[in-house]
DNA sequence: ATGGTATATTGGTCATACCAACGAGTTATA
DNA sequence: TATAACTCGTTGGTATGACCAATATACCAT
């Protein structure tokens, strides 16, 4: 009934107007800005609340100021809108660890779950997914994709709304914190395909014949065996990192 | 070959400072920032720069700011929590049993994890808000709070920053959903009160003799009697809630 | 044609003052 | 006694004016 209040501050207004400008394209890319000082006074506001408006425009990417020159409309493709989890994670892969952790955490504890309350619709749909799986393993395809789902459909016949979500959230982070890396060293190590399929497979199987711990155990191994994958992978990413800390940390102020 | 030289600016350290001790944990969910001055001086800068950077921090969502209070450290997990939850819960209690699920699951490994690598810090931390509880009980006060700190306290010794913003998110939501009424039951049942302070004991105890599988054991025991107490809450609500669909529409929107 | 220089413009930072919202403790009131 | 109203210190929000630093431009020297 009631809509709480948040005091709007001057600055919301202004990021406001100026974005409706953008996105209505009165605003071009390259377009130069009015100079803060006249903003306030067109605004009639003070400096500092111009600023406030531009500061966050900049961080949302649309607009670049230049010191000495102006404040510039971005290419929109440009921005990279970043989530907040995401971005920390690109810095400090320790935290993809750690999500890691909660995700092996989550999961065991859903395909037991799972497999306990089994039902035909679930048992379908995971086996879909499974089929796909095995099609593109079998096809030599990338089953970056077709992993995740098998994973997403074994999770949702745990009947857990919010875990459903939770986890579907998890794995678009890992995903983008893994990336193209994780297939590039299964490709590296050769043997790990098949090793990878055969371990859905006693999964799946174990699921389908309604084995709880089995399926419990079976999905540990192939957990523990990713993490391991996925921690040698964060290694080389993270050590990557020190070497050019030098060439980084010189570069700091280089884009 | 030659890379352009962006110059950084001042609120850019300020942030990326910020940011490294919520990623280390060192700043965790709801803690209270400095005041702005105070910044100011510490980080020898003006205020227009901790501000610039303070904005740009609440735009990634890390912070929030709240005029003549403070500015608090936000939990970075609320959108892979909330997102799910948020909209569910308020329509469907049981979606709380659910998640009441999810935190049993991350906070059984939590206290086995958080016992097994516990050090003098996390010891003293647990210590603090244990006593905290004792004394709320022995004075017959409500222990609502010091009972979540207790728990998050535990939780927060596993060392994993992602799961302590994220049960902290959780913790938030599950309160909300329950609020006063977990209390009322305690009281309306009597004995509880005394019960729950024991079963918390027995976990505390275990932590502080350093036995990982008795802490888990006993929390178990904590967590499925309220497991219990808290289904048959809901169950309450949940019946209730249709007479009182009109009352609970009307907060829908409130906070 | 190249490189230096002067200057006006513009974003970046600082200091200060005041306003507005909040929390906590105090007092007044029912 | 409980509760409402008030006071006051703290803290974020806004305004202003000053100065610094980087930039573009035009002009000058070589």
């Amino acid at each position: 009934m009631f809509k709480t209040i948040k005091p709007k501050r001057i600055s919301d207004y202004i990021v406001e107007q100026i974005e409706n400008l953008i996105r209505k394209g009165t605003l071009k890319p390259d377009d130069k800005l009015l100079p803060e000082r006249e903003l306030a006074k067109k605004f009639n506001v003070s400096r500092s609340s111009v600023r406030e408006a531009l500061n966050i425009l900049q961080e949302k990417g649309l607009i670049v100021s230049i010191q000495g020159d102006g404040t510039f409309i971005r290419p929109l493709t440009d921005s990279i809108v970043q989530d907040g989890v995401r971005s920390f994670m690109k810095r400090d892969p320790a935290t993809a660890w750690e999500l890691m952790d909660i995700r092996k955490t989550l999961e065991l504890w859903a395909v037991k779950r799972a497999t306990e309350m089994l039902d035909e619709n679930s048992s379908n749909a995971i086996k879909e997914m499974f089929y796909d799986l095995e099609k593109d393993y079998k096809l030599g395809k990338r089953s970056e994709n077709s992993d995740t789902e098998f994973h997403l459909s074994v999770i949702k016949a745990a009947k857990n709304t919010v875990l459903t979500h939770m986890m579907t959230s998890i794995f678009q982070v890992l995903r983008d914190a893994v990336n193209i890396g994780r297939e590039y060293l299964l490709d590296a190590k050769g043997f790990s395909k098949e090793k990878l399929f055969n371990q859905h497979k006693m999964v799946f199987d174990a699921i389908i014949k309604k084995d709880p711990l089995m399926a419990e155990n079976n999905l540990k191994k192939h957990l523990s065996f990713i993490d391991k994958d996925f921690k040698e992978y964060l290694y080389k990413m993270y050590n990557a990192k020190n070497k050019e800390k030098m060439k980084i940390s010189n570069n700091e102020n280089m884009n």
